[in-house]
DNA sequence: CATGAATGAGCATTCATTCAT
DNA sequence: TATGAATGAATGCTCATTCAT
């Protein structure tokens, strides 16, 4: 697959994303990506033979996005704020990530009834699911003080609660404004990974298990 | 409005949201509710004006009926008990439960986008918000013991595990079976709310300051 | 058929014309009559067993009041202010005829394709037609000077004139204004019937043969 | 716009033209145009993105086919004959001209209540209103006796009379055969124009100031 | 006399897709 | 590589009409 190809392919997915973000997924046609993307019907119909071959892969186009932003936090301050960070990027915390989450939400609801984009969501959370399981294992490990922890059930409640955060937020928009969900997350995960440098937190962790 | 009239409207709504559970609510057609209703498009049409407002409809009944089901829980086996089997209730534990989350999954998907449906998912979650802080707040005097916690929050947090819990079932089929959720629904609460005759949670639970 | 029935049938005919009027004879329909009328549609077609019969009562009932303006018109000043006040009934000369003629113009043009208005409206025009060559003769034989004319193809002539003054003038609204069409309906009778105290059609007509 | 797609239009007003004469403008649908056409309901569409654009420019075209007969007539007759010629390509004097006046009147009386077709006919008027005022003009000063006329009214009638005679013939088939438009519009333009051949014309004539 | 439930055909329009160029 | 002609199914919705009450 050539260059330009790929190219051709990103701007018609960012024609895509922008209708999915700002009416939802039902209104993407090739019609409407046509237009937004200013190409002929016949174009994106070149690039991608299907409707569905071009929601797949808007999909992971997506999805990798955010884990590109996941992926360049500097772990230098250590791995409960590094945890932090990331889970802040799956949250609609500005005009940027809340465009993203609802194309994501969009995306994972019809995921439960298509098996194409299912496929994608199953490789996606499998995806975060073990990097959230390394990075729990990196930060108890760190810590080296009591009993370990079921990092398989701990990464999965944490990704339950960005991604139920995040439906909550999305779905019924005016109700949690981002100091809110940071305030959520930051409570989360205090009770899991108290900061040290965090004095009240610190002063609560004192008694934990964790 | 008469009780006949109700009692074709259920119908109906049963049929869009057995279309909605089995092939998601793309595929909801005023055509394809009649047919699975057994009905003529026109009697559809007689009985909810637009299709919107059927949608709205039917987003309302699922609710509803969950709520319902919360609301039966008896709560004699404690408040501990009691909040965990009515968050059960929103998770996706068997095929009714199942088929119930793929519904509201795909409304609540849809609310990002639509206002009319934006407008019930916000009293959805306000109300459901306000019943697990209610419940939150009695678990707590129950034990009067420890500091308070920040009921508004917690509760907050609890229905973002329960909601992302399911987000992460019902959009990726296969990779959280029934006994994972209940699992990790189970410590969630056990960290927030240890249980007396649980032994293991119990002496976790000793040493922490909930 | 009772009064009442007449009464009713009477205010869903004022609720078709005033829709007609309005928004064209293309909208008119059952349900938008019943709205208009405050009736349900039930009742509308209680009273007119389809809504072809509802349509040929009003054209008629619109034909029916044009003419009971027209009959009343005092022949006291003469045939040739009687024939010029008649005609006037026929010209959009003011909010109310406009609302006459547009609906008249709509039955009209739709009676080329329905036998059973083209039936109302052949009666119309056989009617107005013989009014029409009957108030020439009036007039003429009141000048007893002059050969005769042919009555027949002057009647037709006149009404001509004043139909095709009116189509002009609905169809292109805003580009015939009502002084407009009495000046050419004056200027045309004053060619056909002088008036002997208009001085300058007086002077006019004396070298004329009518 | 190609050739090709102008081609394809014209076809397609075609089969709405042919529909509107048989059976009237309301008759006239997306999926009976496409029939007739013999071309698939999408065709339709890709041509026109509306059946409102295709319904003015069906409106555009019948107009422009009258005046393109009226533009072709040959003065060499002399202005008296020539206005006679143009003002009968107005009326329904055989199967053609009655098919093209019922579409006509269709058309018109639409107009009244739709401000794009009334814009095209308030175009149609003023340019034949605009033709006649200047072949009265000339067939005046032709003759160079007797005082001017007020070309605006007179052509102002002269239209009346035409579209008179022709929404009487039209709405009320049966009631006016040709010969009998012939004899009211010969005998209008006598009056208004007497024709020096025209030997009982000539008579009447030269008692008149016209 | 009046209502409203129920029907099914019809409407304009949008759509994904195929194909020839 | 890109276009646009052509298709025909599907959409939400409006409609006139029938019928039971």
């Amino acid at each position: 697959m050539s260059e330009i190809k790929q190219t051709r392919r990103s701007e018609l997915t960012d024609a895509l994303l922008s209708i999915t973000a700002a009416r939802g997924l039902d209104q993407v046609s090739v019609r409407e990506v046509a237009s937004v993307a200013g190409v002929s019907i016949g174009t994106v119909q070149h690039y991608f033979a299907t409707k569905d071959q071009m929601l797949v892969f808007a999909f992971r186009q997506v999805v990798q996005r955010t884990r590109a932003r996941v992926a360049d936090i500097e772990a230098g301050d250590g791995p409960r704020r590094a945890l932090a960070a990331a889970l802040r990027e799956l949250l609609p915390l500005d005009q940027a990530r809340l465009a993203e989450c609802r194309v994501y939400l969009a995306f994972a609801a019809r995921a439960a009834t298509s098996p194409a984009l299912a496929a994608v969501q199953r490789e996606t959370l499998s995806a975060i699911h073990a990097e959230l399981e390394q990075a729990l294992s990196t930060a108890v490990t760190a810590r080296s003080h009591g009993p370990g922890i079921d990092t398989a059930l701990e990464a999965r409640l944490l990704l339950a609660v960005a991604d139920g955060l995040m439906l909550d937020a999305v779905s019924a928009p005016g109700t949690l404004n981002p100091s809110d969900l940071e305030a959520a997350l930051d409570a989360y995960l205090d009770r899991l990974l108290p900061e040290d440098d965090h004095p009240a937190a610190a002063a609560q962790a004192g008694s934990r298990s964790l």
